[in-house]
RNA sequence: GUCGACGUAGCUCAGUUGGUUAGAGCGUAGCACUCAUAAAGCUAAGGUCGGAGGAUCGUUCCCUCCCGUCGACACCA
């Protein structure tokens, strides 16, 4: 047997100081799709996804609850996981900050850092508001540089923290971001060579233990504690077992195809920090970063105050689990920012899926099921098309893959509507019987188009198929 | 401010290496059908391809300017 070829995806760690995004759960439910979608081509795939649990801001919250930190986490990282099962998500490992594996990893590659000399000591200053306990940006505070929650000015304050020497990487990385396909879509990977143009300062990695005391110990130092970046960026490897050599981290880092999704907002630290990191603790590059845009409602980014927040558990308890993957992989557009609103949602789910895809499906098996005797035979699942492969395999586009199925759905139905079977069933059996059975050899094809996309409804397509029996409806129309 | 992207039918978007009547889906209207979740099919309405100039035999697609929207410009997961 030929060896497998690997791919690695892995999605960015959500924070669990609130619940699930459903920016989030785009990115999450397409990485699903593609590493089915690869599996399906008899890929070998690893799909990390997990959860970013250290920081002051969560010891803060959980203080404040009066509960225990780990407990804390312990209950988001629950409610992560649940939305994984919500989504019927098919991820290998579900990597946790606070995972000792991944302490030790992310101290490692710290060490390794260090011993390169790219870890150095030095005073940092920054606005400081006591009443949060944390450092502010000047733009993230009000008037007179008051902290936007407690009202009162923050104050500078010096602290000594361990540094990271980006500034040593700057070659390296306008080397790495030379390369054409390390960053979809092309126009962020320029973003990025900009970026890096215009110099790269070093950025502290580490706080005061008296300021932050929820993270990872510095090694060798006990009043330093890791800021978020060697903690959180190390979980893509330390998921694979890094840094133990061998088994998963070779099979997938090394000698596979390293693939990670990220929000648009995430370009300076997936494609510049972490891959200075990588190259200074001599680990291969990511091989590709692919960033999505965010998701608006009514032409407006989400917020609680503007009452116009879609969560992903309203739309799994409203349209059910694959219609919900369905609307998020083909109608948020995969690179650049999109618009959804209830109303569209409730047009797209109605014209596409209970009129569209659900009505095919029962027109097509009732006329199986009244006019042939048993089911067909051998309707085994044949190749894609390329353009089919090359949106799923190549573009991580699932909506070009989407667009392609319901192309499929749509000629199907014009199909039906021209050679109309049922009606030549009357005087000619035989021949209606062959085009049914065409029919339903199509129909099936459509369900194997559909597994990464659909999971559950492949299934109940291709089983309808092979029992030669109509399912209840599929997608049940909403009532106004 | 600097750099960059975008502005195409009511809505969301595709497209043209410049060349006869500019495309899709959704939505809307009409026709017709009945296998199906009153669904599907056919037809139609609907666009001076942001505006003005320029180069060209000719441009929505090249150049310049303008208007508008958005993004990047570091410690935001």
């Amino acid at each position: 047997m030929l060896d497998k070829k690997a791919r690695y995806i892995t999605t960015t760690l959500p924070y669990v100081n609130s619940d699930p995004h459903i920016g989030f759960a785009f990115e999450i439910v397409t990485a699903d799709a593609l590493a089915r979608y690869w599996r399906l081509m008899d890929y070998e795939v690893f799909f990390n996804t997990g959860t970013d649990e250290h920081g002051q801001k969560i010891a803060q919250m959980a203080d404040k609850a009066g509960q225990d930190r780990q407990a804390y986490v312990d209950h988001y990282a629950n409610e992560f996981k649940k939305l994984g099962e919500s989504l019927n998500l098919s991820f290998d490992n579900f990597i946790r900050t606070t995972d000792e594996n991944h302490k030790t990893a992310a101290q490692e590659i710290w060490q390794r850092c260090e011993a390169k000399d790219d870890i150095y000591k030095k005073k940092y200053s920054g606005l400081y508001c006591v009443g949060c306990e944390s450092f502010y940006k000047e733009s993230e505070l009000g008037t007179n540089k008051c902290c936007l929650i407690h009202g009162k000015p923050a104050e500078e304050i010096e602290e000594e923290n361990y540094f990271f020497k980006l500034s040593n990487y700057q070659a390296y990385l306008a080397e790495y971001l030379n390369r054409p396909g390390v960053i979809e879509p092309e126009w962020r990977r320029q973003e990025a060579i900009n970026f890096v143009q215009g110099g790269l300062e070093d950025f502290s990695i580490s706080r005061e233990k008296a300021r932050l005391d929820w993270g990872i110990p510095v090694p060798g130092d006990d009043n330093q504690v890791m800021y978020v970046w060697f903690d959180a960026l190390t979980n893509y490897i330390s998921t694979l077992g890094w840094p133990k050599e061998g088994s998963n981290f070779e099979k997938f880092w090394i000698n596979g195809e390293v693939i990670q999704l990220a929000g648009k907002d995430q370009v300076r630290f997936q494609s510049i920090m972490w891959q200075a990191m990588l190259k200074s603790a001599d680990v291969k590059a990511t091989d590709k970063l692919v960033y999505h845009g965010f998701i608006n409602s009514g032409g407006q980014k989400m917020s609680k105050s503007l009452g116009n927040v879609i969560s992903p558990y309203e739309l799994i308890a409203k349209y059910g689990t694959d219609a919900t993957r369905y609307l998020l992989l083909r109608h948020v557009h995969p690179f650049d920012d999109s618009d959804i609103t209830w109303e569209r949602l409730d047009e797209w789910y109605t014209a596409n899926l209970v009129n569209g895809l659900g009505n095919l499906v029962a027109r097509v098996m009732k006329m199986a099921e009244t006019h042939l005797s048993e089911p067909v035979a051998h309707p085994e699942a044949v190749g894609f098309d390329s353009a089919y492969n090359n949106a799923l395999l190549d573009n991580f586009n699932t909506l070009q893959a989407c667009d392609y199925i319901w192309q499929k759905i749509g000629a199907l139905d014009e199909r039906i509507a021209l050679e109309q079977p049922f009606k030549v069933v009357k005087e000619d059996k035989a021949s209606a019987q062959m085009m049914i059975k065409e029919m339903v050899l199509e129909l099936y094809a459509i369900g194997h188009l559909l597994h990464p996309i659909m999971p559950e409804t492949n299934k109940i397509i291709k089983e309808a198929v092979l029992q030669n029996k109509k399912p209840a409806n599929l997608f049940t129309r909403l009532e106004n």
